[in-house]
DNA sequence: ATGCTGACGTCGC
DNA sequence: CGCGACGCCAGCA
């Protein structure tokens, strides 16, 4: 049993690997409720006052777009961060998007510890 | 205390 | 094909 919806989605997010990004639809979809892509984008604004940092840059929406990036302290903040991991973002997009995606549900299919 | 908004996504018309 | 409305959760005025 999950202690808060929030919680789910950190650990989720937080298991994003290093260069790659995740959408908000598939963390909501991965916790069970595909409609609540909105609370998942809601938790990421919650997300800075949670420890571990949960590395909400790593977090786009469907269409790859660096939505929240003007939450992160400055706008470049987020953009800057994906490129530093190797990810290309281009008018606060992420080019190869899909190549980059990382779905939670990866771990079913290849549970590495 | 109540209502609204906000970092999305999907379906319908 | 284009646009609108709905559903979800929590914080904040």
């Amino acid at each position: 049993m999950v202690q808060d919806f929030f919680d789910s989605v950190f650990e989720v997010v937080r298991l994003v690997p290093h260069g790659r990004v995740t959408s908000y639809g598939a963390v909501a979809k991965f916790l069970g409720s595909g409609s609540s892509a909105r609370a998942v984008g809601y938790a990421m604004n919650a997300s800075h006052r949670v420890t571990p940092a949960v590395p909400a840059h790593r977090v786009v929406n469907r269409n790859g777009v660096l939505s929240g990036k003007h939450h992160f302290g400055s706008e470049n903040a987020m953009a800057d961060r994906l490129q530093a991991e190797g990810i290309t973002v281009v008018d606060d997009t992420v080019h190869n998007f899909r190549a980059v995606f990382w779905d939670p549900e990866c771990l079913l299919q290849n549970p590495s510890p």
